[in-house]
DNA sequence: CCCTCGCCAACTGTTGACAATCTGCATTCT
DNA sequence: AGAATGCAGATTGTCAACAGTTGGCGAGGG
């Protein structure tokens, strides 16, 4: 039932539903990278023909999540360490550009991000309260898909979208752990705080700082 | 035949083989934003399959050059103002961020940039003195094309890419003449001789000029 | 005249089958 | 023994047919 109260029966492509659900479980690590997608098997687990499942695939081709080997068939991609500087580097970028966009877009854009922000900074914080490694790397990325979301540029979430998934492979996959946990919900505190303040240089500093720590990437 | 002296027989996958040819007609205005595309029709034209064509379809509505809409079919995507607005302001932070890893980078890919610039360059002003404006459109994006690959990022190549088409379709659709073309080859040689220079103020001013120009984006 | 209902053609969504290709292993030759 | 060859299984690439949905058109009723 959406808000007009009028019932659509799965409106969206079915390559988009599946591609949808394909992207999660491959940032949740249950396809591993250089893993080979075996079409006939998972389409049988969708309940669905290899038809609409290659064309899922060819989404996430497209996306860079999955690599095409003509006659050889899918995989999951690797990410080289070479790879990890790109997305961090894009990322800062894309988060840059939001940061621009929102403040400049008025008070009250600023303020509804600023709320939702706030409550994702909350969450974080129980989370890395329970030490729930898989929790803290979804929720902090959260955090910052709702930011680059602030800047209501569809372009810009779309690619950002892309860029979160293929940080949570990153995280999952290197098994890299999170450092210093309380300084991670502060660092997004301030970044919440310096956006509410308006304070676009030290904003930007906070972004660029966010991404680009010594002690390496994680989210 | 390959650099290896190998021959290999259509490498790549068929859809992306597919997905790149139509991209190339869309932004040539063969198809018409709002306009479907036949299935049947197209994939007998390419000789080939409704199967292939869906997947090469499929890649292109992930890019967003095309849009599906679930039991009615694809259709070009038809790009509003704000569309354009988005575009242009992606861009720039693409290129602001190529920008940055180029100066970064080192003189020896700052110099073979530059190289690359100056014939794009060359051509331009060619085209522009033969008032060839399609030939200008391509080859105006061409030497952006060309500046971000000097950042040799994969990702930034790739999302640029795609901006690089809807950019195309922006100039193509709207039937936006390119005003002043004189000043399309100055400001172009001057985004060159800024990053030769390895003026970073400047260059970044200038791209941001480039892109934000009050009489309206045109490439 | 206008609205509604039902039919029809066209198209998309899906499926199963067939053809082509690759990988791994056993066999054979040097 | 080591390398090359041929075979077998599995998997991908492709296709044509079938099923389901949509939108337009015309007949019929208010």
């Amino acid at each position: 039932m959406t808000a007009d109260g009028v019932l659509v029966l799965e409106g969206r492509p079915t390559a988009q539903l599946i591609a949808d659900h394909l992207r999660e479980q491959i940032v949740q690590g249950i396809f591993r990278p250089g893993q080979q997608i075996n079409e006939s098997m998972l389409a049988a687990q969708l309940r669905t023909s290899r038809g609409p499942l290659r064309e899922a695939l060819q989404r996430l081709c497209q996306e860079g999540l999955l690599i095409s080997w003509r006659n050889r068939g899918v995989f999951v991609r690797e990410l080289s360490a070479e790879d990890v500087k790109e997305v961090y580097f894009v990322r800062e970028a894309i988060e840059t550009a939001a940061a621009k966009a929102l403040l400049g877009a008025g008070q009250e854009r600023i303020d509804k991000t600023c709320r939702v922000l706030k409550g994702i900074v909350k969450d974080l914080a129980k989370q890395v309260a329970a030490s729930d490694w898989q929790a803290i790397a979804r929720v902090d990325l959260e955090f910052h898909r709702a930011f680059v979301a602030g800047a209501e540029n569809n372009r810009l979430n779309r690619i950002y979208e892309t860029l979160a998934a293929e940080s949570r492979m990153c995280i999952l996959n290197l098994e890299v752990s999170y450092p210093r946990a309380n300084v991670l919900v502060q660092e997004h505190q301030n970044i919440l705080d310096l956006l509410e303040a308006r304070d676009r240089e030290g904003l930007l500093d906070a972004i660029a700082e966010h991404m680009e720590r010594p002690d390496g990437p994680y989210a």
